[in-house]
DNA sequence: TTAAACTTTGCAATTGAGTTGCAGTATATT
DNA sequence: AATATACTGCAACTCAATTGCAAAGTTTAA
């Protein structure tokens, strides 16, 4: 029985190497969407670029989607089974301003949002703001 | 008859200073959303950190919202009249991958997300992004 | 009217996330 | 084994955002 990160990393075509297991491990155990400097000092033994580069291979493979959440960082989270980063796929998320947590808001789908003559969406950021309910 | 920009940081509660009247101005001739970088290249005699202050300002009094679209650059735009910038007041943004111009899409209003037990919402980010008609 | 108090501005310097070049190491292919 | 390809760590760099500070402008109160 393969472990989880190592599954996940095949099935999406991605060269399972030390430190991609690594990240993926992290954003596995982590409920939280997880910033390169979250990574980088949860992994204390791992470089920041091949961080980096292990984040910039997942989401290109689907393994990840990247959140733009204003918080100046932008945030990863492992892509829910079945996703793979179509707009249907897509959800909101949830900043709290106060410990800046962001969360993946899996329960509600994006409605089709109505654009204007011969605009095409490819993807969206949506993000909510507020406090979450540890913090309210 | 007081010009658009004096009118509006006066009803706004901003005192109407020469910097600030400039980048109101320069924000509201243009219909696409802008940044920081843009109105310093627009206002050629400004300093950066004159502008940023005023758009800084501009964002506390609510004359203007910013919108992080992920360019890597923050976009302010003028509030609609009405605006508040409560979360009635949100709107949807687009994004052209393209000519990376930051739309206002004024004509949806951001449905009701529902949120998790104790989650509060105070604001949002929503940026679509894709083809704009100029791209697609 | 003048002096003090407060506000705004310009300049220079700093911050910090993200990104890249490159050489060394590891892995795969012949 | 020899060669080619992929991955990694390190250091350096980019660039938008932000800040400290002193000069300039404006308001307020002797
Ligand atoms: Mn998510
Ligand atoms: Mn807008
Ligand atoms: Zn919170
Ligand atoms: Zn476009």
């Amino acid at each position: 029985m393969m472990e989880k990160a190592e599954e996940i990393l095949k099935v999406k075509g991605v060269n399972p190497t030390a430190v991609r297991i690594l990240v993926l491990r992290y954003l596995l155990e982590h409920l939280k969407s997880q910033s390169l400097k979250d990574i980088e000092e949860g992994l204390m033994h791992t470089d920041r670029s091949s961080i980096f580069r292990s984040l910039k291979t997942f989401e290109e493979k689907k393994v990840v989607h990247s959140i733009e959440d204003g918080s100046g960082m932008i945030k990863y989270a492992v892509c829910p089974t079945g996703c793979n980063c179509d707009p249907q796929d897509l959800h909101y998320h949830f900043y709290c301003t106060k410990c800046s947590y962001t969360y993946c808001l899996l329960d509600n789908p994006i409605p089709i949002i109505k654009l204007p003559q011969n605009f095409k969406m490819q993807r969206a950021n949506m993000v909510v703001k507020g406090l979450c309910n540890k913090c309210s």
